[in-house]
DNA sequence: GTCAGTGCAAACCCTTTGCAGAAAG
DNA sequence: CTTTCTGCAAAGGGTTTGCACTGAC
């Protein structure tokens, strides 16, 4: 079930591997924003990725967020809307759900193996399915 | 479990009841929003509301997201993040998830009773349950 | 009369876009 | 050489804020 047979972080070959094997044209920036999304699983918001990158060399604003909305449509990394002020960029490519702690604003994975949902009613009519989110809000107890 | 033992659409004698059972003054433009809200189970952005609520009267575009954000503190409504692009309140009050086509952006309710989740795995370390969100994406079959 | 709520416009912040220059194949 | 990508700055769009006015109690 396990996409990622993986050992983190990826090495620069297998992230030029996943970005071919995505096929996502592999060019320096993307490369360096891969790379850092990959070093270990990981939920990153756009800004935290534009800093980090910045901390070596220089991508500008503009390259991080196109590259992250190629990333997300090509399957690479996955969306996680769950924030209303940012959208965050997950790394795990398996399977996984996510607890959100309303006071931090953190968010950790939850393997889909560890839940099962049963008795998932019939789709709306003319749709098929594209997913399942599962999200479990947390807050600090007091 | 229903903690709205609810006809649709509510009175204006209800409305205001909930109100302040939520512990909301009730005024004028508050009173107009929830009318709103509470004439069908529903998701609304500030901006349906915004639009809808001036068809008639008038209130003003920060009256809307100042009064929204008041009613999801209190809980009398829920915000759904799903979409990017907008905060959806939802005036159902019972426990439920939702479909989501990625299409159309249109959410669909799917009654709790209707789906179960087991084997949920222990919080995060001091932290307690705030809540579950399943979020079913579908998509237009072409 | 006092405190809370409202309206307007401007500010904010994340994200997208237009376009000229640079890089990839 | 052609096509795609990148960078900059400006625009976009939903949401929040500052402040004077109005309304609730």
């Amino acid at each position: 079930m396990s996409s990622s047979a993986t050992n983190w972080p990826y090495s620069i070959g297998q992230v030029q591997d996943l970005l071919q094997a995505h096929d996502i044209q592999c060019t320096q920036q993307r490369l360096e924003i891969a790379m850092l999304l990959f070093r270990q699983p990981q939920h990153l918001s756009a800004d935290d990725i534009l800093m980090q990158v910045n901390q070596a060399g220089h991508v500008s604003k503009a390259t991080v967020y196109n590259t992250l909305g190629l990333f997300a449509r090509k399957g690479l990394v996955r969306e996680v809307i769950i924030d209303p002020n940012r959208v965050f960029y997950d790394s795990n490519l398996d399977a996984h759900h996510h607890f959100y702690n309303v006071d931090t604003g953190t968010l950790t994975d939850i393997d889909a193996g560890a839940l099962e949902i049963t008795h998932l009613p019939e789709l709306p009519d003319n749709t098929s399915m594209d997913g399942v989110d599962v999200i479990v809000r947390v807050r600090n107890s007091h």
